[in-house]
DNA sequence: AATGAATGAGTCTTCATTCAT
DNA sequence: TATGAATGAAGACTCATTCAT
């Protein structure tokens, strides 16, 4: 038998990636920075990945659905809609937040590669889901047409996304802790709950 | 007697790369492509920028300036607050999103050659001094820390963007319109004014 | 206690090659094109040839001493002169057009790893013998110096083979059979004798 | 203005490469070869041709033509028909083999690229009408079917072009003098002239 | 000012071959 | 013996930029 396909290689190879395509975008990442930055030989970046394109697919659509995965979790646990809007807000939006590499290629150029409107449909579903749930009160949401709520969710989603990008690579008189703020600040109002802090 | 460097061209420069690099992004966008689609020769786009990076700095720089002047001259014409927010829904952000083009190449890869930043602080600060004025009434809103409105203007404005952006390019089950419904349906309850339609 | 080399792979190997060799020439076929076309691994493939070369030479040399053989057989069987002619116009040659891969091969790029000069003359020095032998009457061929005799033997030879594959290859107005009708008609001629029909 | 395109820089293209493609064969001339034989820069290559490819149809295309320019000047000159076959042989295909380089591309794996099927049909359609022309008595020419004519033609001349290709490569027992020889024989007898010696 | 040929470093990818398993 | 992951030189081709004209 011969060596075996390492699934340890394949990680550091998506790693570096992300890194590499976050920092300076896909197309300006060249193979030979991919080479220097993960140690390996060029021919073994080809024998773990068919072409560059496949690289940032597989961060995307793995990124992704590791994000899904710890969404459903945390929402599958059951308790109240109003516990499972704090879980989002201060479960999942952190830790999303903190993959803000997997952000940046997702908003990046990468864009072309990587089904984003499909994901975005798939989470804004889950989201509005849980949001119209007969459990809710306010009329304004009960009342919002589907496709204007889920307008919305996708605008405060990139909304963050972006902002929270731009704070951290600009600079901006304004935080990511200010943007948090807003957002809690934001969901109690609309949904007219009172979420415990952070 | 030299002739002189001609306007017209590097407008045509300008224009033409502003498509290019929207449409395929600034490091995919080759010098060839740009010789090309303006039908001028490789020299002569080198005689009027020095290389590639002047040129989105050009039409991110130049395109910005115009985009504050309009909002300018569209809130220095007087009337109250609540008429000015209607100019900055209905004159102001269409127009805006009128430039997609411009939009895309601010928030892609080119984020790296311009001061988004600053360009976002300055934006900021006007709108936030508009909706912090003490004809304002919204306690909700005269309340809240400068920093925060800020970073909420920031979400809203890049969400916003990027929703539209993404509703163009990817294949989204919710459109451009819902984007603008909910933006109008927004700022209505959360600054407690009604606003005209479309 | 070790596996013996197994002549079924080694076999196939050089089958699989003769096809891709053919096919798409020897530079233009990769390693990887054969391990795809055996479905052996590349290992295997190394461990039956030391390299690419020794594969060409393989079927050339083997496929040529196969080529030899039946010649030989054929002419060994005793008949006068002239009936070995149409032994080797009907039934050598149309065995030797059967295998147009191998002078597809000959013929082509690999003539750089194979001794082609060699091959034919032993080939031309066989049928030179039979032609001039005493019993062949015209004198138009007893008196031709051997020299001339074996380059227009080469001339034949590689002439029939060339066109049948150009034949096959190109579109041609005009075919196989055409090819083979005016050999005929040309031995006949030359030697005067007259051949049965095939 | 600028440099202009250089007439010489393209022949020393053609040139070199046809060396190069004769004698290594199209697949195995890499473009870094093409680079040290002509001594311009990789970038300059393809300012003259698109691809490798290109150069390859260049060369056999423009020589070809240049072949069939050269016969039909040859031809148009008038004469009787028998002059005009010792022009052929006495002045074109010496003219030919001179070429040898050509004739090694063209019967090469270049064929692939090359539209060999189209060229040979038009030679021969010129040369089958010159033998066949009324004046010539032979009734066994006139009886030949066009069709094996024309595949005699085309056995002739590759087998002639393949001849003299593997008496200059390999070490053949027979020499070009030989071909030649056998060649002037074939056609004063098969036509029943009698041509003056070279 | 305008042109576009020239350049060679750099692009992504494939190659034949080796060798640890 | 059989395997296929590993390798890095080499493949064809493109790039942004320069500069002679």
């Amino acid at each position: 038998m011969s060596r075996v396909k390492d699934v340890n290689k394949r990680a550091v190879i998506v790693q570096s990636c992300k890194g590499l395509f976050a920092r300076n975008g896909f197309v300006a990442t060249s193979v030979s920075d991919i080479v220097r930055e993960t140690g390996l030989s060029v021919g073994t970046i080809y024998t773990y990945f068919k072409c560059k394109e496949d690289i940032v697919r597989a961060i995307t659509d793995e990124g992704w659905a590791e994000l899904e995965e710890r969404l459903s979790a945390l929402l599958g646990s059951g308790g109240t809609d109003t516990e499972k809007l704090e879980i989002l807000l201060h479960g999942f939006l952190p830790e999303l937040l903190q993959d803000l590499e997997l952000i940046q290629i997702l908003l990046g150029e990468a864009a072309r590669y990587t089904r984003l409107g499909e994901k975005l449909d798939r989470l804004t579903e889950i989201i509005a889901g849980l949001i119209q749930s007969p459990e809710r009160r306010p009329e304004a949401l009960q009342n919002l047409p589907t496709n204007t709520l889920k307008a919305g969710l996708v605008v405060y989603f990139l909304g963050i996304l972006s902002a929270v990008r731009i704070c951290r690579s600009a600079t901006l008189g304004v935080g990511e802790g200010d943007v948090m703020d807003f957002v809690t600040r934001t969901i109690e109002q609309s949904l007219e709950i009172r979420l415990r802090k952070t």
